[in-house]
DNA sequence: TCCTGTCATACCCGGCGGGTATCACTGAAG
DNA sequence: CTTCAGTGATACCCGCCGGGTATGACAGGA
């Protein structure tokens, strides 16, 4: 009577993203008359309006925008409930279950605190297996909400850690990586100020989902593109103190003054209730 | 192919909670054959083993747990999905969408608070209609998850914040409530232990969802059915400091110097988007 | 005025979710 | 040892509903 199964949140939630019945049938890879009457039996059942078909296209009322965005948690917790089930299947070897966490890491940073929070927690008596998941640009929540991962590593203030549970690992400050020869790079600290709009070396912008933030810089898609067109002079970019650990020669670090501090957390979902989950957060709150 | 319905979810929650499959095809108003098919199917499905069939009764597998916590948690987040988008449903009336926010409170508690802020957004340009919604003992977090309130005035270390949003509103130390002819009374403070185990005045006992803690206490369903029995001498309570408002004169409150003081704040779901509870908020911190 | 793009309607079919009857197994009682 | 009670699994059937195809209704643009 009230239940919203998940098959109609998915095509809900497809046709609100595309806001065109047809194109969302194509993804949803069926035809689009069902779609339309799977919606309208949704919109029946829940006694709500959720689309304005309008002439020409399909706009969101504003009890589809709810939907939209609770619909999100919703699948993703459905999502990530069989994700960590399937993790779970056929752990329980001789000796009890035997546990499996996968760890969200953004790739290539906090490469000290990882290893050393690894080296640590594989010390540990029955200590579980830890799988590094790399992520792609502040991916990180996402991942622990839709169960790819279980625990992550996240950067206040880059990561939202919003309905999470998470502990403090480490605060550090930032640096600008700069071009070896450029004049910048001999100070000895820099500003925010000092670095926006530099004449030919604009901030490089990084690919989030495929797109990118508006902006003169290049696109950049992973750290070895940017070292590169850094010690090519084309551009410069922000980044924690520990990121010294990947410098080129070519390349030069001044500290930002007044960049806001980049605190380092570990982050897991609030609900979570898993034994080798708890022994690895001890382990970190220890380093 | 990996989706997960729904109503799979709704099945396998009642088996694991019933571990058994005949009570748990009744709660769910269906025969037995078919919940053992569809159990049967979906751990195929999952291709993960969620029982064991002992000979004589039904137990969880590893999976099986997991799949109990992280299901419930995606069944909370589908039916909040629904009751949220029913609750904004037919309120785009002219000018702009009428929006109505949910509040639970633990009933009779912060009476006073509670009045200061339901006038003080009162007068706010373009308030939401703001809906009390008493709830049990300590289940307001529940009716968060589930939905079926969007904002909750939470008392700490009694609620669990894990998972959502909050702002500290207020922090106030415990009392004991007592018979103003018990001997205690006469106190001027007193401490935890000074307070249990005292003959002849048991601890009450709230209800916790029907059921109640161990121990000697009366067992107690609502706040002046408590009143009453400490009145007649019967039992003794702890409460936050802002419950003097509703004291009879049979009854003496005396501080208690060590218990843990309570923190009231005001919650709600990490990744709520409402403007109308951005207002809410923010007019409770300025309180 | 046509044509195009869009969503809704009409109709049909196959699969599957659900019901009843029954089986297979085991543990306890006699 | 036999029987019986209680459990989950299997066999079989049926009706509903989710999905497909064909088509309609309607609004804009050339």
């Amino acid at each position: 009577m009230d239940t919203l199964e998940t098959r109609e949140l998915r095509y809900f939630m497809a046709v609100a993203e595309e806001l065109h019945f047809g194109r969302a049938a194509e993804r949803l890879g069926m035809a689009q008359p069902p779609l339309s009457r799977a919606i309208q039996q949704l919109e029946r059942r829940l006694g709500v309006s959720l689309l304005k078909r309008n002439r020409r296209g399909v706009s969101l009322t504003g009890a589809g925008e709810v939907l939209l965005h609770e619909g999100r948690a919703a699948l993703d917790a459905t999502t990530a409930a069989a994700r960590r089930t399937r993790r779970a299947g056929g752990a329980d070897g001789p000796g009890g279950p035997r546990n499996r966490l996968v760890l969200a890491v953004k790739a290539a940073a906090s490469h000290e605190l990882l290893q050393k929070l690894l080296d640590a927690y594989a010390a540990e008596p029955d200590a579980a297996e830890i799988e590094v998941l790399p992520s792609g640009t502040c991916e990180q929540g996402e991942m622990l909400r839709d169960g790819r991962a279980d625990v992550a590593l996240m950067h206040a203030p880059f990561n939202s850690l919003a309905g999470f549970d998470s502990e403090e690992l480490l605060t550090e400050g930032q640096i600008a990586i700069l071009p070896a020869e450029h004049p910048l790079a001999a100070r000895t600290t820099l500003s925010l100020a000092d670095i926006s709009d530099v004449p030919g070396l604009p901030l490089a912008r990084w690919s989030r989902h495929g797109t990118f933030p508006p902006g003169p810089g290049p696109e950049i898609h992973d750290q070895t593109q940017l070292a590169q067109l850094i010690a090519l002079g084309r551009t410069m970019a922000v980044f924690p103190e520990s990121a010294r650990a990947w410098l080129w020669a070519e390349h030069t670090a001044v500290p930002l003054t007044d960049a806001p501090p980049v605190v380092t957390h570990i982050a897991w979902p609030a609900h979570s209730r898993s034994l080798a989950l708890a022994g690895l957060i001890r382990t970190a709150t220890r380093l």
